[in-house]
DNA sequence: ATTAGCACTCTTATTATTAGAGTGCTAATA
DNA sequence: TATTAGCACTCTAATAATAAGAGTGCTAAT
């Protein structure tokens, strides 16, 4: 456990600022000049001898100056930086961003990531609630004519999932009814985890009564169902990337971009919800490709509807105490936001 | 008008080929050794510089090889290119990514997109056709309960356009019932168009007669209705950008990302169904972003359903013989799927 | 009309050179 | 004992010098 005096604590916290405002190793002539105790270039060099030996900081080569290394932001995070309180400005933008009318879930968390990014620069995800408190509240199989049929899926909370779907033939309301009336008896209210779960077991047999080929009808349910259960990701400012990260190596930009566009894989970049606010910097991220960047993850709270992430990715020479305080006002408009709109559905 | 010798034709033809295929400035020495004529380097030299005074071929600097110009490639393009025959492989590619089964028109023609894109490593748009012969054939409303109602609408060519909404108190079918049927008397069978247009005028003084609040409902018809009419471009191999955009500066890569992210802009820059196969280079392209690169559009046709178009965007040092052969080929068996797809819908 | 020969140009890579910023260490100081 | 002034030393980044190589245009001969 490492415990740093006072002044070394002000010579670390000058050097995480001062480098991630100017990108450029910080000397011991430049911090005499900002730090508040007054003290020679020596004594600061001294000092931040001490501070490398640590490990806290290093040396871009033999004679530079210092940049914090990773234990440096680490301990930066942990024991010095406070959260900065967001900019009346800021919070206007997020507040009015979300004010507007939405129709969907979805659409809420995706301009979410879309406003979060826009504030911070830098990289941003969002994920809606989690479904599993989700139940089953609705299913309609509407006839379009042309061997068309739509299925539509609602939940509880509002979600509506639907899709359509190519027939070999016609079908009328009258056909399609016993189906639906079943799933209305047998699965409605139910959360969706068991209703796929059933869909593997149970289903296909007692489906056999209504349907002499229930097959094609079970795809299009498994199909809807597991669209409105499965997770996903909403990226915003992936433009951004160009701004923040190493301009000399275009592959990684690339394979960045690629990673950025497989939302899929973003769950184990992420993690499941976890503290309140957490920062990863560096190799603490699991992803390789992210090693030298750094990743805050926080988690927002709906009450009885669940829990979702926001999270920014940047360089690891990061604002962290705007971000940090960006990220608590963000995550208290985006619950209220949402508690707003499920209020609708829980009547 | 330019007229070229055998010999000069053969040297741009030469120039052209090298070029694309190397990257470098091609030589008098290396010339020499590709050509089918037999001659000299220093004969090379002279039929160069007079191919440099008619403005096909320029140096880089005073005493380099050349590449050929705008105006080089043009010609090239013009008379010299021969469509390369399609490889038996591409082909295959072709014709079995497009031989999947597709719910949707949307579907078939985002994923051409993709596969344009992997068998060229350049960027491709695709543009699904026009749906100015569209005509409205259903209109659903389905109260979803939640205070949610989803608005579906199908053409005669099966496409469906659907959004969820989010209204102040429940409905029943039953009031809805008359507006559906308002509709379904008066606007079926009409083209879009037609719709939209009635939409501004006629509509909501005869709806007036169905329901007290019109306004809420006509937004809703509206905004699936313009969401139906409109034209959406597929981008596909965004990441080729890297590969092929001038790496020395990230800016100008940036702004071609934003650009594309934009589909709405791309109509200006590929422009409306025109001649079958069109080649735009370099600063013959109209957006000031693409002076750099090359265009290739073509249009599809699906007889009585519209046109559709393809697009390839690449560098200016395309392989145009491959790419001009490849779209010919696209071009067919994507119109080929499509009918195919219609089919069912004109029974 | 073609070609061999040659002086000339320009690029690119390599090597020197230099100014500047910063360090660590020593010895003097409070 | 903690701090500081002073200085030799290191490394970067920018600039300049040099050389090899590829290619050209032009002239004179074929």
């Amino acid at each position: 456990m490492i415990t740093l005096t006072e002044r070394q604590s002000l010579i670390l916290k000058a050097i995480v600022r001062d480098y991630t405002e100017g990108g450029n190793p910080v000397g011991s002539k430049s911090l005499v000049q900002e730090l508040p105790v007054k003290v020679s270039s020596a004594t600061i060099r001294n000092e931040m001898a001490r501070l490398e030996d640590l490990g806290l900081i290093v040396k871009t080569h033999l004679s530079s100056g210092r940049i914090p290394s990773i234990k440096g932001y680490r301990y930066y995070v942990d024991h010095i930086l406070k959260p900065e309180k967001v900019d009346g400005q800021d919070l206007k933008v997020i507040q009015h961003s979300l004010g507007g009318e939405f129709h969907k879930i979805d659409e809420i968390v995706a301009q979410s990531a879309d406003i979060l990014s826009q504030l911070t620069s830098y990289t941003t995800f969002t994920l809606r609630p989690e479904l599993k408190d989700s139940r089953l509240s609705g299913f309609r199989l509407v006839p379009l004519g042309n061997h068309q049929v739509m299925a539509i899926l609602v939940t509880n909370n509002g979600d509506v999932e639907n899709q359509t779907f190519t027939i070999p033939n016609d079908l009328s309301g009258d056909e399609l009814e016993p189906v639906v009336r079943f799933i209305d008896d047998q699965l409605i209210g139910l959360p969706l985890q068991d209703v796929l779960r059933k869909l593997q077991k149970e289903i296909p047999l007692k489906l056999a009564k209504y349907l002499q080929d229930p097959k094609g009808f079970l795809d299009i349910f498994g199909s809807v169902l597991s669209k409105a259960a499965s997770e996903r990701f909403y990226v915003g400012g992936k433009l951004n990337l160009f701004n923040y990260t190493n301009q000399q190596n275009p592959r990684e930009l690339q394979s960045l971009y690629s990673l950025l566009d497989q939302t899929d894989n973003l769950a184990n970049v992420i993690g499941p919800p976890g503290q309140h606010i957490q920062v990863r910097i560096g190799n603490e991220i699991t992803n390789d490709l992210l090693k030298d960047y750094s990743l805050i993850t926080a988690t927002y709270d709906v009450d009885q509807h669940g829990k979702g992430m926001i999270a920014i990715l940047g360089p690891t020479a990061m604002p962290y105490s705007r971000m940090i305080g960006l990220m608590g006002a963000f995550q208290q408009e985006l619950a209220r936001k949402l508690l707003d709109y499920y209020r609708y559905f829980d009547e």
